[in-house]
DNA sequence: GAGTGGTCTAGACCACGTA
DNA sequence: ACGTGGTCTAGACCACTCA
């Protein structure tokens, strides 16, 4: 079925069958063959097919029941794997010349609303900056950041006329979690006057909280303009937990 | 550091690992304890060892190099898990009366602009179905779907005049693969009026086409208007693939 | 060369669920 | 009672890579 030799064998037998269930070769509630019969079939110890088997079990794909045997799991629309690349990565991606702008730089306490932002009870050092990011010369996306300085302090000695402050932060902050919101809204005057577009036009926007630890990061909202930018998902098989 | 018992070892060993990790005990760069020395410090055998190491590794957590040992990978942002659930389960869920409406129902050949979404070379019979999603009584999101009756001819007989067709789909016609595409764009004209908002207000759009094996079920768009919608997402540490 | 991870073996015992 | 998966052991050989 495959002609892959560089690969472990484990693995082997892993992307033979996650293939044959993404197939609909083996349609869902399929009986898998028991490991004996995984183990004879491609002449490995019991230890090499569990350790194929055990992280499809993991992922959902597959239910593995004691005695019974092993089935396809009834794949259920739950959670999608989303990509959400780098700016300057995808835009050169799509071979376009990539261009950055720093609009605005203030350093000072947060304000009540970036407070609010930040999920911070008390004012802070915040660092608040507007970028504009270009495809082939046109906007492409408007960034609005906070960063906390109480947390960042090596932040405050960047000057970000020339680097983008998400790829940077990557570099230098470590973090630990990050949570992501999408929606669509219509932009302030202020943002369709950046993104050359008019405030009827529905952008993408995508915020993003970033922590170490308990300490709050970074808050980036980003605006995409109008259909200018789609966020793709593939399949995730992963479902509820496998018994 | 935990008092687990009815977990397996390499599991253990797993999520204390991973707890350090996401803590930030174990920062970035840091090195991991050789897989000889957790086997002295769990009093296990390597092959448990690397049972629990193997799957870090592979979710981008830790990076492993030979002779040199094993580190905390240095996180990139690349892909979250993004939760999208069923719109009736997500209304009650925020304790909002859900409503469904069935707007419209043609069967008929797929026209070239339907043709074009469903990814279809030759026009094969479809049924779309326009639906409107209410909580409490006010639009919450505009369904347009199509479904590819050659592929789940059973849908034909199916009166979605009070099911939703989602629901109906994947407890009849199992799929094997998805794929979700998200934007942001202003309504035409009748999905404004179906909405009951104007053309200018910026409506997240969430696409979903559906595969069993080669054929194409489904393909449906959801319009959710303006700011009254979000899709949250969870960090998720899976990042490039380990070598 | 020496030490690390990568992979595999040929057993073993146990838990669990079906019969 | 029996057959399945769940887990683990105590070795083994290899490849890679750093010193």
């Amino acid at each position: 079925m495959t002609g892959r030799q560089d690969e472990s064998l484990n693995k082997r037998i892993r992307t033979d069958i996650s293939e044959r269930i993404l197939s609909g070769a083996w349609p869902p509630g399929h009986r898998i063959p028991f490991e004996h019969e995984l183990m004879a079939a491609y002449g490995c110890s019991r230890m090499t097919v569990n350790k194929a088997l055990a992280p499809l079990a993991e992922q959902g794909l597959i239910v593995r029941r004691r005695k019974a045997g092993t089935f396809v799991a009834r794949p259920r629309i739950h959670s999608v794997v989303l990509d959400i690349p780098d700016i300057a990565a995808e835009v050169t991606a799509r071979g376009e010349p990539y261009g950055y702008e720093l609009l605005s730089r203030r350093v000072g306490r947060a304000g009540s609303s970036e407070m609010a932002e930040l999920g911070l009870d008390a004012p802070v050092k915040v660092l608040a900056l507007r970028c504009l990011h270009r495809a082939s010369g046109r906007p492409f996306a408007l960034e609005e950041r906070l960063i906390n300085l109480d947390a960042a302090p090596e932040a405050a000695d960047v000057d970000f006329g020339e680097t983008p402050p998400g790829g940077w932060l990557l570099g230098h902050v470590p973090w630990t979690q990050a949570e992501h919101r999408i929606s669509a809204a219509n932009p302030s005057r202020a943002i369709a006057g950046a993104l050359g577009i008019e405030t009827t036009t529905a952008c993408l926007v995508l915020e993003r909280q970033t922590w170490r630890g308990a300490d709050r990061i970074t808050h980036v909202r980003l605006f995409f303009p109008g259909e200018a930018y789609d966020l793709v998902a593939r399949f995730a098989p992963r479902q509820e937990a496998a018994g």
